[in-house]
DNA sequence: TTGCGAGCATTAGACCTCTAACATAGATTC
DNA sequence: GAATCTATGTTAGAGGTCTAATGCTCGCAA
């Protein structure tokens, strides 16, 4: 009485590829003792030092709320720093610490080498070809709400 | 000094996909008043009366405790009910109750317009390589682990 | 100058997710 | 018959995620 077959759910193949996707980069984590949101967080505070909290929240995807709980744990383990804006006084800026550089460059070699094995399951044309086909994808439903 | 730009992982446009995936199901389905996990245990059970809450679990693709936290919330809602089996007084059997059926009926109606959305920006054939493209990376990353 | 809107930060509450650990029951094997 | 194996269920604890609501600061405009 299902209307649609799961295996007809591209849903269904998107969400599956997503955990995968997860659980491989938690498990190359692991050692270096971040989780996948710690890591997005701490790559773009790398890139982009002294950024907001919501503006990092942008980057990685995630609501303001979010990144709060997120840039909480970091603080709590001395990775990141905060501090107030010189002008606008609302804004806290956040750093990477000493030591958050390092576990930073630590979880990123790992993440790397699942990438570079992800990516080796394709050829060119085949990764060019997955990534415009997500991508249309994230539109159509990005639209749809 | 990051060594591989965002735009090139394709765990990034996967991750992407996932978010608008989920953000979109969830929008379709807020009227229903369920969640995406919800919905995916009240589907299964729809198909599977009397399942157990592992074996469930499995099929949803979450781990056993994270099913029972679900499960959990579908019975303080009355939308399911669960006794012991017959034989195997340790397994609970879980079943939708008549207002579960309902529930579910209506949000799959709300998902299945999701998917449909989905599968339309697509033709036959770029569907077929966008489901065979996914595999293949959600098996790679499995045997990464 | 006073107000208003935009952006930032935070709190509260609900839900999902995992790993680790433990308890229980049934089946298999020695 | 006893030990072991396998599957189920559950609890505890940590972490991530969202929406809704609140308070703050700044800049701009009437």
């Amino acid at each position: 009485m299902t209307s649609m077959p799961p295996e007809e759910r591209i849903g269904s193949h998107v969400k599956r590829a997503e955990q995968a996707l997860v659980g491989a980069k938690n498990a190359a984590l692991k050692p270096a003792g971040v989780t996948v949101p710690q890591y997005a967080a701490l790559l773009w505070l790398a890139e982009k030092p002294g950024i907001s909290a919501a503006a990092l929240a942008r980057l990685c995807g995630v609501t303001p709320p979010t990144m709060n709980t997120v840039l909480k744990n970091l603080q709590e383990r001395g990775w990141i720093e905060r501090s107030p804006h010189e002008w606008h006084r609302n804004v806290l800026e956040t750093r990477l610490t000493a030591e958050g550089r390092l576990v930073m460059e630590l979880a990123d070699a790992a993440a790397v080498r699942v990438e570079r094995a992800l990516a080796a399951a394709f050829s060119a044309e085949e990764r060019e070809q997955l990534i415009a086909l997500l991508g249309r994808a994230a539109d159509v439903l990005d639209a749809q709400r």
